[in-house]
DNA sequence: TCGCTTGTTGAACATTCGTATAACAAGTGG
DNA sequence: CCACTTGTTATACGAATGTTCAACAAGCGA
């Protein structure tokens, strides 16, 4: 009788991303001080040295964990944008909407961005990486604002403003989601899309 | 010759607050995952078991810190209002435009709000703290709101609105100072201010 | 079937963590 | 000047941290 195998062999780009969803689990179930390397590697049924392995520090698994959990945000305010229809104004409220609703709003999701958040301040390539996906976002919220017909001198102040506007709201509702309703949460944004577009 | 004495007596209430100090300067200097109970100490000139005996754990005394920050700010704002004079709308104005320059804004309080909003999710008084110190600073915006005529049923929105304007920028910009100025954070806020005052 | 590459393991490493506690001493009231 | 209270220290403890690395074996090509 063959033992079956203590291990299986993974793409590497596979164990990398199971080893993201690990990561991104613990974070949600745990906090950002309980995601140990340990505590990860676990979740993710593989053994600690894994992650060094193909990350080489807990610093650079929860930069890529965030990186990738910006990326499903991203997809899914895509998604909700294009389920709107052509009309511009209808785009941009799907937007706002989408962004206080799950998978966007949760409060699941939030250790992972504190656990980033707690990172920036220390190390240079990580405020370089939140610089730069800072600057993808207000980017696509600019493209959704320049159809609705603002002027181009108006749009960089307007994304700041509106992505201001929808971060304090989505990190108001993570934090206590008695303060506020996220339908109350969108009405107020759609409001400031009223005044900023006339 | 008589030796010095090795230590000090300190009233409670003086060492507690040497222990908050100095726990706010671990902080701002190393951040969420550096503020341990033995840096604090250290940070403090004192042993590391003052700490349990004053706080009991060093959740508590993040805590205490982000509560003494919170003061802190919020008088801050206060002063800057009250140098504005009587005049309801400068009032408001001095409020969001002091909400965008040092003491208030600086990478230096970050860590704080960061250490401890990653208490929240997993400890109820905590969390209760939070919703406290929110609904705090949410009815004294919505005390200068009212006195600038906006009307009663308006005022809850509003503030909310401001609120998360104000704290999305702050967040952004103590993230990454180089995406906007507070001087441009202080100009959207007055922006939204006057869309929503009329 | 054999060998080789390399993904993977699991233990060991030196630190560091939070907390508990016994001994010490500063300051106060007598 | 002497207790007595208690703020304070210093150490010790077990657990957990991130990282390293030699050994192992899975899967593939020959």
């Amino acid at each position: 009788m063959k033992a079956q195998p203590a291990f299986r062999r993974a793409e590497p780009d596979t164990r990398r991303l199971s080893l993201i969803a690990a990561c991104a689990r613990v974070l949600a179930r745990e906090g950002a001080s309980g995601a140990s390397v340990r505590a990860i590697a676990l979740e993710g049924g593989v053994s600690p040295g894994l992650v060094g392995h193909y990350f080489g520090g807990i610093d650079a698994l929860v930069s890529a964990t965030y990186a990738h959990v910006e990326v499903q945000v991203s997809d899914a305010l895509d998604v909700a944008v294009a389920a709107a229809g052509a009309d511009p104004r209808a785009r941009l409220e799907a937007f706002v909407t989408a962004s206080f609703a799950p998978p966007v709003a949760s409060g699941e999701l939030l250790a992972t961005w504190i656990a980033f958040w707690s990172l920036v301040r220390s190390r240079e390539d990580i405020a370089a990486q939140h610089a730069r996906q800072y600057a993808a976002s207000r980017a696509r919220l600019e493209v959704l604002l320049a159809e609705c017909g603002l002027p181009e001198p108006r749009l960089r102040r307007a994304a700041i403003a509106i992505t201001a506007l929808v971060d304090g709201l989505w990190l108001e509702l993570c934090l206590s989601p008695e303060a506020f309703s996220p339908a109350e949460a969108g009405a107020i944004a759609r409001a400031a899309l009223d005044a900023l577009l006339g």
